[in-house]
RNA sequence: CGGAAUGUAGCUCAGCUUGGUAGAGCGCACGGUUCGGGACCGUGAGGCCGCAGGUUCGAAUCCUGUCAUUCCGACCA
């Protein structure tokens, strides 16, 4: 309907242009907002409270699993970088330097950190001694600076922020045991509380981090079916332990390398909030991460307008002493109708509106954001009622994702078919690969996809690979990615 | 870092071709009427036209450079 599209209005559909959608999306919710210097953003409290969602919820997942928090320094010294011959190829050339302190020059450069393995390499080695100090399981929440070509809001700018969990182990099952497990961590956090569905699974030799052994990662799939890795998990093995000389003394009396991990999460995990469950109306927020879940809306003239505040007001108590994030809107500069849509547009969950008529039958109406379903309620259980909803529509969010995700997925036994899948589909494509890098950098070439992990449980496994026809090795997703 | 486009009021943009008083809608402030899907009337505030040079009697307008944003490529979370 006509009517339909004027409900939002300056927000480009995203039919028409998905970028523009998105631009105008995180610009209108009041996300963020470009700052002077180039590729850097300022989270504003709206985006940064997402990201603090975030924060409390990883947090809390990483303690439990036995890691503590602490701070490393935002400068790195140049040589620890020259210790790891990948990760210093990886990195240079997005790593700004500190060269200088007032007019005097540093006797060694300084990186501002793209990533900490090397400085907690650095000061691994210096604690560790014993088998009794392993496994040492450390996480920061840090800013870090890549300067990247392109930059896109929240997906890759110049610094973002993180978290960064770096651990070391005796031998390497714990540390491969480790690996996974974060994994599982992250899967959890995206599945449970963003309602993003991931596909697990292991990046190529050519998508791995630079000094990683093995780098398994979540991909996840934004609604223009382009793919955005979700978080990572590395295991790098003793190579870090070699560079930095992480050496304890075992039960047995010899000296061996530790066996580290990092794994990491940032602040593009909003992009693909957004991403994953906006529409042509705006954000739309699962419930368990939202930081307001609940919106209620006073309506009515001036005559009814004490009653109905008064109603309000208990409702909101009602619901806060129920632990539901609730907040009111009582102002009278704009009409009910703005509201709708401005709170609609900034993605909460619930609407609960309350006006004379719904005094006099003694209810509330709720309104979904995701169905836009009403419904009428009685006042008597209303924070029962909103809790439940509440769940139904963070089940129904993620139902919703999964089934556009494996609508947009099928397998390809072709370059032609896969080029079609991911360009004209716009979707993810499975296809087999020999595990030669010329055949992973030939679909690239042609078809703009580039392999996004080696799944754990692919839906179908293929056998021969789609660039060569050789015996296939792996089972692979290839999409275009952010 | 290459290719393309765009920078004029808080936002969306017109004006630029053909140089000569800075514009509209929305938003904002004040007053009033409204209030169940972006209400209306009246009054008003707000701009070294991204920045720096140049051409010219005179530049938002022409030229050069620079910075930023967006899109397309190569690099990445």
């Amino acid at each position: 309907m006509a009517k339909e599209k004027d409900f939002v209005k300056e927000i480009t559909p995203q039919s028409e242009d998905f970028s523009r959608w998105y631009i105008d999306v995180i610009t209108k919710a009041d996300l963020m907002d470009y700052a002077p210097v180039r590729g850097c953003i300022v989270f504003k409290p709206d985006g940064y409270e997402l990201w603090e969602a975030c924060q409390r919820e990883l947090d809390r997942r990483f303690k439990e699993t036995g890691h503590r928090n602490a701070y490393f320094p935002l400068l790195i010294p140049e040589s620890f970088f020259q210790k790891e011959k990948e990760h210093v190829e990886g990195f240079n050339p997005e790593l700004p330097w500190v060269t200088q302190v007032g007019d005097d020059n540093l006797e060694e450069r300084l990186a501002v950190r793209p990533t900490s393995e090397t400085i907690f390499g650095y000061m691994y080695s210096q604690w560790i001694q014993s088998y009794r100090d392993l496994p040492l399981l450390i996480n920061q929440w840090a800013n870090v600076v890549r300067w990247e070509k392109r930059t896109l809001p929240f997906l890759r700018t110049s610094e973002f922020l993180w978290q960064e969990g770096h651990t070391a182990h005796a031998t390497a099952q714990e540390a491969e045991e480790e690996t996974k497990r974060m994994l599982e961590v992250y899967t959890d956090f995206c599945e449970t509380e963003l309602a993003i569905p991931v596909i697990q699974g292991q990046k190529t030799p050519s998508e791995k981090f630079p000094g990683a052994v093995a780098t398994y990662s979540l991909e996840a799939m934004m609604k223009d079916g382009r793919a955005l890795q979700a978080a990572t998990s590395h295991y790098l093995g003793d190579n870090f332990a070699r560079s930095f000389d992480i050496q304890f003394l075992d039960k047995d009396n010899e000296r061996k390398f530790a066996h580290t991990t990092s794994w990491g999460m940032t602040t593009r995990i909003i992009g693909a909030l957004i991403m994953v469950h906006g529409d042509d109306r705006g954000l739309q927020l699962p419930p368990r991460i939202a930081p307001t879940q609940v919106i209620v809306i006073p309506i009515g003239p001036a005559k009814t307008r004490e009653r109905v505040l008064t109603a309000a007001d208990a409702i909101v108590h009602t619901l806060k002493v129920a632990g539901v994030r609730v907040k009111m809107d009582a102002s009278e500069d704009n009409s009910p109708g703005w509201k709708f849509n401005e709170y609609e547009m900034r993605g909460i969950p619930i609407r609960l509106e309350i006006g004379p008529r719904d005094l006099d039958a003694s209810q509330v109406v709720l309104v979904r954001r995701d169905t836009g379903a009403k419904e009428a309620t009685p006042i008597e259980n209303v924070a029962q009622h909103v809790q439940d909803l509440l769940t139904t529509i963070q089940n129904s969010m993620y139902e919703t994702a999964l089934a556009f995700q494996e609508g947009r997925s099928q397998k390809v036994e072709s370059v032609e078919a896969l080029h079609h899948v991911v360009r004209e589909e716009k979707g993810f494509a499975l296809a087999g690969w020999c595990g030669d890098d010329i055949c992973e950098s030939q679909i690239k070439n042609e078809t703009g996809a580039t392999s996004r992990n080696i799944p754990f449980s692919p839906p179908a496994t293929m056998d021969t690979c789609v660039v060569c026809n050789q015996p296939a090795k792996h089972t692979v997703w290839f999409a275009r990615a952010y």
